[in-house]
DNA sequence: GTCTATAACTAGATAGAC
DNA sequence: GTCTATCTAGTTATAGAC
């Protein structure tokens, strides 16, 4: 994704990025809280007053992971939608991001979302401010497509939130394994997403009072 | 819900619910790990000894929990389903119930599906054979609704992925003073999913590759 | 940059009085 | 049914040798 070589020396990762990928595999499968630094020393062939000489404490690790999901989720959007022309081709490149990203960084992306509530109060909020960013790509997308004709859409912060819960939802369930490849998942969602926003399907029911 | 008057001789609430509730509301806030017995035990204006006159263990609150949601779940699903004609109007009414469900005892249902990695195996197996009967009856009425031939559905098992990952979502984000109540929600992610099943809507793009 | 050793504290859980 | 008191083990983090 990146046009630059990596500044790393070797192909060897640095020992900060092999300890934030442990970590990330511990958060995700036990939890921030769950997994102690003894633990995720074990797990690296260290003691834990080595991992102390990389970070300063357990919560850096964790800032450190959301932190760079973000960045990466938000340039990776930005590039998608960029590529693209007019707000549904567009909307359905940022699914189709959204999704890959979802499962083949699985890991990343579920931890980024569900040890928000472990962050402090001052990284929570710098955290939360790029999800927010990233949200308001998607509203803008719903937006423009209203406005263009080409979604119907009665409520922007609902459909959007509704779209990037069902999308962040593969974090949770993906297996590299398993019956479908990411780009697979992508293109059904991709579907599923266009569909329910098209302005041109007619609905064929009425409107009074139904199920 | 009940059609029997609770068991409870007063108004009052038996001590292990209060515990219970109080354990969800931190449980969900902080998670299981995160909520140490003290900090519950001080919740509740007792001490931790007093905790464990009621229950085993902590992991035995966090299984109760669990448990009851999923019981309560199953049985408003049945119910709901039950009370309609007809695949379409089922899968509406299963749609509506469920995320009316999340939004209104949204704390349980976060930690259903957020602390299902703190149960010990023996409660998982027991917790994940209650959610998989949940998903089947999701999963039947797609099928039903596509042998009907009022759904069109490419992949049946992606598909009530897709739908419960979006309606469980609502349990990250409602918010009791928000702008729009639980029914509101339910109504709009009833025509958001009908619509993206709907065999009657024409897809008016063509096959070719997109986007 | 990794180690041994340990400080300072908190965790879940129990015994037994009342 | 709730309390005081306490046990054992685990927690994050640091000091200082190598």
């Amino acid at each position: 994704m990146a046009t630059l070589a990596p500044v790393t020396p070797k192909g060897d990762a640095v020992a900060s990025d092999r300890i934030l990928r442990a970590a990330t595999a511990l958060f995700c499968e036990r939890g921030y809280h769950g997994t102690s630094v003894r633990t995720l020393a074990r797990e690296l062939r260290l003691e834990t007053a080595s991992l102390y000489y990389h970070f300063h404490s357990k919560q850096e690790i964790l800032f450190a992971i959301l932190d760079r999901t973000l960045d990466d989720l938000l340039d990776g959007l930005r590039r998608a939608v960029a590529a693209a022309d007019g707000a549904e081709s567009q909307l359905r490149a940022a699914v189709r991001f959204h999704v890959v990203f979802h499962a083949r960084r699985r890991q990343e992306a579920f931890v980024s979302h569900s040890e928000l509530r472990s962050l402090t109060p001052a990284n929570l909020r710098r955290v939360i401010a790029k999800r927010d960013q990233y949200e308001d790509v998607f509203r803008g997308l719903l937006t423009a497509g209203i406005r263009g004709g080409v979604f119907q859409v009665p409520d922007v912060k609902l459909t959007a939130a509704a779209i990037l819960s069902m999308c962040t939802g593969v974090a949770t369930w993906f297996s590299e394994g398993g019956r479908l490849a990411p780009e697979a998942i992508a293109g059904r969602y991709v579907e599923v997403i266009s569909k329910s926003l098209d302005a041109r399907s007619v609905d064929r029911r009425g409107k009074g009072p139904r199920s």
